[in-house]
DNA sequence: GTGAAAGCGCTAACAT
DNA sequence: ATGTTAGCGCTTTCAC
């Protein structure tokens, strides 16, 4: 086993809980010449805190902990940056845990593995708990704030505002002209599908343009949902655009388009949803609306700092901004059939 | 505060190491009966164990950790994939820590939070530790193993060839009638980097083909390089096949080169090192040399599971198969100027 | 089968 | 400035 302080203490000749006040720095305790003594015998010995010990005592820790919904959403890792830069600042330790998203009995393991020890704060991201592993965490009474998804009852979360999302994605594509537009690769959930969908049903209403149910094309965000799709709506579909509900999907749009002999964007624009560093690496680069992921990060963090302080106000729900980047994938169309 | 053990025994009337007793699942050393209102107690209060406290006692635990290199690299979430169903077999939790790749502080620190607490194993990803940092490691006593990382002292590591990925990328070239060939992307540090130059040269030699330094473009493995470093070969470039040390590389190459009016694998064929999801999303998709990085993970815990048995084989140095996957971005050179 | 008691490594009063 | 004591929540002898 690893030394103790009780180790350190009996080879310098002090008591314990000198050796304890040396190495957790309580400044002002101690003189600097046992200190010196005290930390030259902890180096030889190679002595590792203990934290379990640690907080077990202090039944408080330094540690945030991420469930992550699944090791392959390419965004989680924008987020873990924006978690991990914000909680270097506040000194905080980040570990992270992966949880599947759909299967109860993997998430109930992920969230056992933090609650069981004492962290400071739970973030989950991208990850809709059931019924009885929300109540879990509740119980756990460790803050916690749900990232990059919206909740329709009180849990507090951090998240883009979706159906603006929906909405913004498919009023680019209206404003440049287009009146057939597509939706791929949502969900058929609650939440983030949902909202999305209902952005895009406000703006084809606003633009007096009434919606076909075949101009949706249900899916989970991947890009097999992508080519699915685009294999759905056809070589010889009458859309002229369409809003991909993830980056990934849009790849897969857009591949299965070439394939189907269609130009991407002189025969069919492409609106992905994300934004992450996919839509740069495509040809043709993806115009998105682009969440920031890293902000929602750093907000967790925040969040969990508030409740801590704050104890109460634990509910709050909020949004990050978004934004417009076009690029490559979308166009003006032509012969607008209203002039 | 969350319920205690003492709690629940004073709601059932029984001891707190009756408690434990049922709640460890100590079978034969309890009646069900009194099990029966334990847990129904225990359901009631809400209790959740106190690992810390656990762990403080048995001074072991059953969380293996992993320590990541960045949140960037596209295949860390293979190998954890690997992990988490490796470690779900034996009933290990997982639990995963970022540490940038190169600073020595955040090394250290993620090093630490793992350290501190009594992990079973630790796991490296594609990380080089610093000298005091991997004595820092040695010194924890906690069994552990680098995975998708070569050395030549005598850590365990477990690992692709990277010689012979070198080697197999640059031969299917040369099979392919392809005499001038560049490595796009390659960082000048040892192991990986070095290694697979070697397996380059390798089959340069074997085809008695003579190497020109210019062949070669240093870069960090990341789409930027790639980018970089066909821009450095240029448009008018006489190489006309490239090996990519990384799927990123090879998609900045090919990106760049389409930008530079250079048809692949008309003009240039490309091959990738790494095989992940990206080779087979981007048009042409990408030939690659395909690691095993699944497998990676799941030899991983077995690694550690070995040693903790068998206390000692503490040095194996272990490499992983790759193969090849031909996909669309090599051709065969039609005009073999040796014939 | 169950209770009593000791102790894991550490910190936090409380002394001095 | 430092030693003494108690105790965090749990498991594990050792009795009975």
């Amino acid at each position: 086993m690893s030394a103790t302080i009780k180790d350190i203490a009996n080879k310098v000749g002090v008591a314990p809980s000198t050796v304890s006040r040396v190495l957790s720095n309580k400044t002002k305790y101690y003189n600097s010449l046992t200190a010196e003594k005290v930390k030259k015998a902890a180096e030889e010995l190679g002595y590792k805190k203990n934290q379990a010990a640690v907080e077990l005592v202090k039944r408080e820790s330094n540690v945030i902990a991420a469930v992550v919904s699944s090791v392959k959403t390419n965004f989680a890792g924008e987020i873990i940056d924006g978690i991990q830069e914000e909680a270097l600042k506040h000194g905080y330790d980040l570990i992270v845990v992966y949880a599947g998203s759909a299967d109860s009995d993997e998430q109930k393991r992920a969230l056992l593995t933090v609650i069981e020890r004492p962290v400071m704060g739970i973030l989950l991201l991208s990850i809709a708990l059931g019924e009885d592993n929300l109540k879990l965490l509740k119980e756990s009474q460790i803050p916690y704030c749900f990232l990059s998804m919206a909740f329709d009852d009180n849990r507090p979360f951090i998240s883009s505002d979706d159906e603006e999302v929906g909405y913004k994605a498919t009023k680019l594509l209206i404003d440049k002209g287009h009146r057939k537009i597509g939706l791929a690769g949502i969900d058929k959930f609650p939440y983030t599908g949902r909202l999305r969908l209902q952005g895009y049903k406000k703006a084809l209403d606003e633009a007096g343009i009434v919606f076909q149910e075949d101009w949706i094309q249900t899916g989970d965000y991947s890009y097999l949902s992508g080519e699915k799709a685009m294999d759905q709506y056809g070589k010889d579909t009458d859309l002229t655009g369409i809003v991909a509900v993830s980056d990934m999907v849009a790849i897969g749009l857009l591949n299965k388009a070439r394939n189907l002999g269609l130009n991407v964007p002189g025969d069919l624009s492409i609106v992905s949803i994300d934004g992450t560093e996919m839509c740069r690496i495509v040809q043709p680069q993806l115009t998105s609306i682009s969440q920031n992921f890293f902000e929602m990060g750093k907000s967790g963090v925040q969040r969990i700092e508030d409740i801590k302080k704050h104890k109460k106000l634990v509910n709050l729900q909020q949004m990050i901004p978004t934004r417009i980047e076009e690029r490559q994938s979308t166009t003006q169309k032509e012969n607008l059939t209203y002039f």
